[in-house]
DNA sequence: CGTGTAAGGAATTCTGACACG
DNA sequence: CGTGTAAGGAATTCTGACACG
């Protein structure tokens, strides 16, 4: 319905909420965003507004700091992330070797 | 994906957010709440937090209102199509009553 | 590197009320 | 009835910085 992706992009939380959203304090989220890895909008006044992808994405990034991974390297991920999804061609062709490698798997095991 | 389907209700955009989204004065959404148009939800600290949902409601409120249309009038209106979306079986019979309808219509004006 | 905290200021939100009509 | 506004207080958000490690 086109309508239900604009929710999950538009920018509209405040800091506060995402904080209780995410359980991340306000402080880490600011420094996640100055290590680039959300960007979140300005309202009028200069308050950060946040969108439900970028609460997923907070979510994803406090998994892998609890796990000890960097923030540098959690941008690179997220960059890689970002390419595929730019390129359908090329993650259908992904998603087909895939596919491949699972059935030759199949039939060296059966 | 049922997932989308929670992000339009999630309650987590404040009232000042709401207020730019809708064109409406903080005082008239704070009053639309009185008159039982909406309701929020309170975050822990008592500020009042609001659904995209809510946000369209709202939208439709302010047009009424253009019209001169009073808030009980709203409310009424409101109640009817919760009252026809918890009734999927009488919203079919509805919905098959205006086709027979504009099919007579059809008949009677070719 | 990642996060806590105190600092000072600006803007938000809340409620109850008075005003106008 | 519907909405604006001033009032006083509490909580939020912002930035730049110091601290620890």
């Amino acid at each position: 319905m086109q309508e239900e992706r604009s929710y999950k992009d538009k920018k509209v939380i405040s800091i506060g909420t995402v904080s209780e959203l995410t359980g991340l304090s306000v402080r880490q989220i600011r420094y996640y965003e100055e290590r680039q890895l959300i960007s979140p909008e300005r309202s009028s006044k200069g308050t950060r507004k946040y969108s439900f992808s970028d609460v997923e994405r907070l979510m994803n990034i406090a998994d892998l700091r609890e796990e000890g991974v960097q923030t540098t390297e959690i941008l690179k991920d997220i960059r890689k992330k970002e390419e595929k999804s730019k390129n359908p061609a090329q993650l259908r062709k992904k998603m087909l070797q895939g596919q491949l490698n699972a059935h030759f798997q199949y039939k060296h095991n059966g």
